[in-house]
DNA sequence: CCTTGACCTGGAGTCAACTCCAGGTGTTAG
DNA sequence: CTAACACCTGGAGTTGACTCCAGGTCAAGG
């Protein structure tokens, strides 16, 4: 798979896809004689991995460290597992946060559907 | 209350109260005659809106937006309605992404578990 | 052969949301 | 009276995560 595909496919731009490889959170894609990126099974699991944790808001940052540790082989199963023990606390945290804000939207929300009631109600009087 | 106690009380830096004042997400806080900030409760009441919104990602403009209409009167309820129940979307949208990931690593971090339990009856072999 | 189009690189630019700073003022404790 | 403090302002700097760009390579079609 070339570039442009798996940008579609995950949508994902181009631009980012080199980045993430520049950056260390994709290990080095293999190329073609041409020395065009070519995208092995492997590497578009990296990448569905990837999105996901980035749609939750991980930082790359941890995410680099983690797939480094990855790469390393068994014996960084227990750092690995701490650092996603870890995330996992943080994003439970966020969402908790953001219910509590959807909730209050909803509140809100009843209010106004409320006061446009009230407003109509009064044109008729 | 002065800035630095509204900065305790809700943890967030005197620089970004001023900061929110000044891009006009918070409207001018009344001074004392030395030209000091004094927090008054509506003032009070905006900031816990506005950090319950941040904290869940809703963005500057839209909430620079939404309080400008508030202070318009009433003929703009419909059109805060609207403002609320379009974030209200988008964040319900995030909070499913978000839980997706939370499985994913709920799973991730079992076969983990998994991984050293095996390992350590391999030991014991 | 030459143009077109997808790809390449390294580096610079952008954006949102802060965060920091220098230089200055007003109030209070010793 | 003066030193320490909390506050003020306008402007610059930072951070994370992209996003854009100039200038170049290569394979394929007309």
């Amino acid at each position: 798979m070339k570039i442009m595909e798996v940008s579609e496919q995950y949508e994902i731009s181009t631009d980012t896809l080199r980045y993430y490889e520049r950056i260390g959170l994709i290990p080095p894609v293999n190329r073609n004689k041409s020395g065009i990126r070519e995208y092995a099974a492997i590497d578009i699991q990296r990448i569905e991995f990837i999105k996901c944790m980035r749609s939750a808001g991980l930082p790359i940052e941890v995410l680099i460290e983690y797939i480094g540790l990855v790469q390393q082989g068994d014996q960084t199963i227990h750092a690995r597992k701490e650092i996603l023990k870890e995330q996992r606390k943080l994003l439970a945290a966020r969402i908790k946060e953001m219910q509590k804000t959807l909730d209050l939207l909803d509140y809100k929300i009843a209010g106004y559907e409320n006061a446009v009631l009230k407003k109509e109600k009064k044109s008729f009087k």
